[in-house]
RNA sequence: GGGCAGUUGGCUCAGUGGUUAGAGCGUCGGUUUCACAUACCGAAGGUCACAGGUUCAAAUCCUGUACUGCCCA
């Protein structure tokens, strides 16, 4: 078999098997109606540039529960598509025209609408590409765009029937605004950020009499729009100046004192300035006390007419220029350094404006209602656990959701305004004429919805709703909705209020929350931040191939904690695929040897270490079947890696090698092919293509290859055998390799020549025969020739020299004549001696306890009995050893 | 201000009340033996952040403290 290369090469094999699963249809489920489906629904990456590691994780855990699902035998279906993206595409586009010195309204919204489709275009494209490269097994035959005709008009339908039900108004609300991308967005959409700024107090002058009342504030530029001071009814200080009047320095405007219980008395002076049109707090005030709103700011963040002599000064240049005024009118008391909070756009990261503003808002209560029953009463369950508190926190304080947004990319808003009426007529089609009076002035509402609104459809839009296909019968409501817990709320929650609402059924039954992958510095990575530190999948995957990749990012893993990946890890990988790689190498090439001789196909363990070896693979084949129920993916795939490497390929394979050197009958390849076989479909949800490439070479070589099916990925997975399991193989095989170890480690620590055989004796009670059997075995491992197995009654003296090592179920004695120092062998015998009667001393008065003899279960009892009839056994033997009448005679 | 995590070997992380707490990487010593040096063999290295408590039994459950991070306001 001389054509396999030494190692893997990825990069050659990788697109042949995509190819050809694609070319099969593997990836399209059959709808069968007897059979209940297994679906996840992608949740949909951003048209906004290409992928990064993140989204490979998320590309992985979904591809193994689908190919795991896939493999047991369900109708499977993974659903991909992109998300156009709304802001979070128009910001990065836009800071490509910022750097030809362009700006979006110079080349106008259609022509810019053009620009973004261009760079969306591209980018679902590299997504796709992408998402092939990393083996993702889903139906590209269903995939899906927002902004295809069906969802759009899922998008359309969704927002007349809640707009019908009184669920979407329209109205003047307190909304965050986002300056530079001039838009309103979300409350979820603002980053909060602790910054050291400073809090100013400013004195007001009494309308009338003499003395001011002082103000401490963060934002000094805002008195502009001031329309009260407001003190705690409370508060001593203020009581008799309560209904009392004061001028707004420098634009001379009068301005009422008013009571509020929601003034805090510590801070700052307990006088304070309220401007309700820029201020959440201030805005509540104001609508108890009917205040009038003074906006002070344009759309861009500059000083507008009610600023006065400000107008036109941008909002930081404002601030210094109207505190020099102050402090040249002594109306500036002083400064505090000061840490506060502030609102940040979370897309291009410009402060927050609160403002008032038309917007088209979400009433979410109602919605929230329902969702919150959803998992309460276990109809969705939330992994991990712990974010369905998180969840329920949110929803039962959720607020109003702002949807509408001043963008030029994204699905517009399907309302239009009358000329002659000026009433609203929403339809899901484009009206001919106003619905309360016929005209056909119909104007359509300029702005777009908030990206997540689309999003929180696509559970259902995805699969035709509102049509009534087949596919959203079969299909919805899906299995498992698999993403990170960043977007909990953006996404998941949403999708559960919406889903409900449009389907009356939940839209998942189980929510499973990864973590997120970190960059250096512990950031979250993110294409459209500024400074973008997302690291590209494609780098790993040229290096060390997409099955390490795979294996590097979700080994170990746990659901909901976040993750370093660094080249250590990617490393670790390749190098588990090249093990693999060479273990199937030597088996098939030991195959190609033996090929013509006829044998046996049956697997008939005979010999002790291939019921061993069998036994521990059912064993493992059942825990990982559990786990992978249980959404204990990365512990499955650690439990493989260590079945792989340290139990088959560092035992069964070495032992295989003797026996087939010896040609010794019955040959060890059934077991080998058959182990390698099972375990090659165990992993392949996780490593989809270097198993399918092994697989493959294994099926040319079977002689039943050609009833196996055409592609690993769609072979059964294994299913556990209870009757495979062997415990009296294990027995004998932990000896063996106790022994094995035992006789390598006197080895390394007295500098024994690597290539000279030496003499040992093994001594043991009921395990003879079976240690017999297997004695060349253990020569060679051990390189130990000869090696007799002889029955611990007939033992002789211990003669001078002798190294005597105790285990468990046997005595080593290895003669190493003028090399063992019988004094430190005397003295690691008395250590070990030490530590065995101090564990026999510990179970002893456990065992004697009366609460844990009573109150411990039978199993533990009984186990802790045979621990210590064990021990007491070896601590009779290490003492036997230590009494011999030579070993004394040593210390001399 | 409220909430949630995390704190386990030099680093990155598993550990879902019941052996003497594990792995990968790194370190140290040895090995180019015919699947694999992307390897093999051997070894060192942890009072599981700290203090109490519950329990027959705690890295694991509870309370508190410290530090780190995240979410919400």
């Amino acid at each position: 078999m001389s054509e396999i290369p030494k190692a893997y090469e990825p990069g050659k094999i990788e697109g042949k098997w995509y190819d050809f699963w694609l070319q099969e249809r593997y990836f399209t489920p059959k709808i069968d109606p007897n059979k209940k489906p297994f679906v996840i629904v992608m949740p949909l990456p951003n048209v906004t540039g290409d992928l990064h590691v993140g989204h490979a994780l998320f590309v992985t855990l979904q591809d193994m529960m689908t190919r795991w699902h896939r493999m047991m035998g369900e109708p499977t279906l993974w659903l991909p598509g992109t998300d156009h993206a709304g802001i979070a595409t128009q910001v990065v586009v836009e800071r490509q025209l910022a750097k030809q010195g362009k700006t979006k309204e110079e080349i106008g919204r259609e022509e810019f609408t053009k620009l973004i489709l261009k760079w969306a275009d591209k980018n679902r494209h590299d997504i796709r590409h992408q998402q092939q490269l990393l083996g993702a097994s889903c139906d590209w035959t269903r995939e899906k765009f927002t902004l295809d005709e069906g969802p759009s008009r899922a998008v359309r339908t969704a927002f007349v029937r809640l707009y019908d039900k009184g669920l979407i108004y329209r109205g003047e609300r307190m909304i965050n605004w986002c300056p530079r991308c001039r838009t309103a967005i979300s409350d979820l959409e603002v980053e909060h950020k602790d910054i050291v700024g400073h809090l100013y107090y400013i004195r007001y002058p009494l309308a009338q009499g003499k003395g001011f009342v002082t103000v401490a504030t963060t934002r000094p530029e805002t008195f502009l729009g001031d329309t009260a001071v407001a003190a705690n009814p409370e508060d001593k200080r203020y009581k008799n100046l309560i209904g009392k009047n004061v001028n707004l320095p420098i634009i001379d405007r009068e301005i009422p004192i008013i009571a509020d219980a929601a003034v805090d008395t510590l801070f700052g002076t307990g006088a304070l300035k309220i401007t309700p049109a820029h201020d959440p707090t201030d805005f509540e005030v104001a609508q108890r006390h009917n205040l009038p709103l003074v906006a002070i700011m344009n759309p861009d963040a500059t000083m507008n007419e009610n600023a006065g002599p400000y107008q036109g000064l941008e909002r930081f240049a404002c601030r210094d220029k109207v505190l020099a005024d102050l402090r040249d009118r002594e109306l500036l008391e002083k400064i505090e350094p000061y840490s506060h909070s502030v609102g940040h756009c979370c897309r291009c990261q410009t402060m927050i404006e609160p403002a008032v503003s038309l917007q088209w808002f979400i009433h979410t209560q109602p919605l929230a209602k329902t969702a919150i029953e959803a998992v309460k009463d276990g109809r969705i369950t939330i992994i991990p656990e712990r974010f369905t508190k998180i969840y329920f926190d949110w929803m039962e304080n959720i607020r109003d959701w702002c949807i509408s947004r001043q963008l030029w990319w994204g699905h517009r808003i399907p309302v239009w305004y009358c000329h002659d009426c000026a009433k609203v007529t929403a339809s899901v089609d484009e009206p001919m004429a106003c619905v309360h009076c016929g005209s056909k002035q119909l104007i359509q509402d300029p702005d777009v919805l908030d990206t997540w609104f689309s999003s929180a459809l696509w559970t259902h839009s995805a699969l035709g709703w509102p049509g009534d296909t087949a596919d959203l019968r079969y299909f919805y409501p899906g299995s498992v909705m698999e993403t990170g817990y960043d977007i909990l709320f953006f996404w998941v929650a949403r999708m559960i209020m919406m889903g409900l609402e449009n389907m009356g059924e939940v839209p998942f039954h189980h929510v499973y929350l990864h973590g997120l992958i970190r960059d250096k510095g512990g950031e979250k990575m993110s294409r459209s931040k500024l400074q973008a530190n997302a690291m590209s999948p494609t780098e790993p995957i040229s290096e060390y191939g997409v099955d390490a990749l795979r294996f590097a990012l979700t080994v170990g893993s746990t659901a909901g904690n976040d993750m370093s990946l660094g080249q250590d890890k990617l490393q670790s990988g390749r190098n588990f695929v090249n093990k693999l790689w060479n273990a199937s190498r030597f088996i098939l090439q030991s195959r190609e040897v033996e090929r013509l001789e006829t044998r046996t196909p049956e697997l008939q363990p005979q010999r002790m270490e291939d019921r061993w070896i069998n036994s521990q693979l059912n064993r493992l084949i059942k825990s990982v079947t559990e786990l992978m129920e249980d959404f204990q993916f990365g512990e499955a795939e650690q439990q493989i890696y260590d079945f792989v490497w340290s139990k088959f390929c560092d035992w069964y394979v070495e032992i295989a090698k003797i026996r087939l050197r010896s040609q010794s009958t019955p040959s060890p390849l059934p077991f080998l092919t058959d182990t390698l076989e099972k375990a090659l479909r165990l992993l392949h949800p996780f490593m989809p293509f270097v198993t399918e490439e092994l697989w493959q070479s294994l099926k040319q070589r079977l002689s039943g290859g050609s009833n196996m099916p055409a592609s690993i990925m769609i072979a059964p997975y294994p299913a556990a055998d209870d009757k495979a399991f062997a415990p009296e193989a294990e027995r004998v095989m932990d000896s063996v390799m106790e022994i094995v170890r035992s006789i390598r480690n006197v080895r390394a620590q007295h500098k024994v020549n690597p290539n000279k055989w030496i003499e040992a004796r093994v001594y043991t009670g009921d395990l003879v025969s079976s240690l017999s059997a297997d004695v060349s075995m253990i020569e060679t491992l051990a390189k130990a020739r000869p090696l007799t197995i002889l029955d611990r009654q007939k033992r002789e003296s211990t003669k001078d020299k002798d190294l005597v090592l105790v285990l468990k179920e046997a005595e080593v004695v290895v003669p190493l004549a003028g090399i063992v120092d019988r004094l430190t062998e005397e003295q690691r015998l008395t250590k070990e001696r030490d530590e065995v009667t101090e564990r026999i001393g510990q179970l002893e008065s456990r065992l004697k306890d009366e609460a844990f003899l009573s109150k411990a279960p039978a199993q533990v009892v009984e186990k802790e009995t045979q621990k210590l009839a064990m021990l007491e056994d070896k601590l009779e033997r290490l003492n036997q050893e230590l009494s011999q009448p030579n070993s004394s005679s040593a210390e001399s």
